[in-house]
DNA sequence: ACTATTTTGGTACTAAAGTATGAGTGCTAA
DNA sequence: TTAGCACTCATACTTTAGTACCAAAATAGT
């Protein structure tokens, strides 16, 4: 707040330099009177411009956060790919089964990767495996 | 593009204008030397400004969408508070006895909740049932 | 006070989920 | 070639989940 106050002092001082300089000139023949006018037009444009720059307001756009799979995470906890993809279908609320008939496997298969999944997600249930699954970002939400 | 071709051509167009103006101004001893500096600097300023302001790259600040509940859609649905507190519970990863415990009831109960949960969701499954409830913004992600 | 809804709980059953264990196949890197 | 891994599948079993049906308190609204 202080240093805005200090700026403000300063740029109005330099205002006012500036003003009786340009009454000034208007006596000393030496200088081109085009100079000076191009001169003050410059000050004045960047006086503008910083006033505009502070006037913008910062807009803030909400976006939904790009949920970007870590793969980095897939990588630390050993998931295979037959294994995220049981994971992905588990977590659109598919059962077993389903996820069977969609990979064309059996039951016991996705029995098999979803107990290995589990114990590498650390977790007791599915739903806690979505759950967990999402927070560390290695299914789509 | 085209506009932003013209409204330049007409920002010089202005320049031209201003600058002959101001040169022409020191002929005319009628006009205060004063008001054409005021002048001259108060359109420089303008376009100053207008020059700051397009500048001004726009800053757009991810921000994770904030995902507020919907209790709009919660009535349209016709969810009770205990069925709702239920469901968060579940979306969390819980088995319906660690949601009895929790909320001190009998199993039996979670169960009935759950089962009306379903039908009010018109799921078949508690993995369904949250990611429709995610996808209604019913509960928290 | 009466009614409708919510909340609670039970029994009995079926279906799905999850565990444990073993085993065959195919691919890859040492 | 052999050891390891990913993937597949099966059987047998236990545990949760989910359905159906019923019913008694508690609460809120008229």
């Amino acid at each position: 707040m202080l240093k805005t106050i200090f700026r403000f002092g300063l740029i109005i001082a330099a205002l006012l330099i500036l003003f009786e300089l340009s009454k000034a000139s208007l006596f000393i023949p030496e200088l081109s009177s085009d100079v000076i006018i191009a001169l003050s037009g410059a000050v004045f444009v960047g006086l503008g411009i910083y006033v505009g720059l502070k006037l913008r307001k910062e807009r803030i756009v909400e976006v939904a956060a790009p949920v970007t799979i870590d793969h980095e995470q897939v990588g630390k906890l050993g998931l295979s790919e037959r294994e995220m993809e049981v994971l992905q279908l588990i977590a659109e609320g598919f059962s077993n089964k389903e996820v069977a008939e969609k990979l064309f496997l059996s039951e016991s298969t996705i029995k098999t990767h979803v107990s290995n999944l589990f114990v590498k997600l650390d977790v007791k249930r599915r739903t806690q495996a979505v759950t967990k699954a999402k927070a560390l970002r290695i299914i789509h939400a």
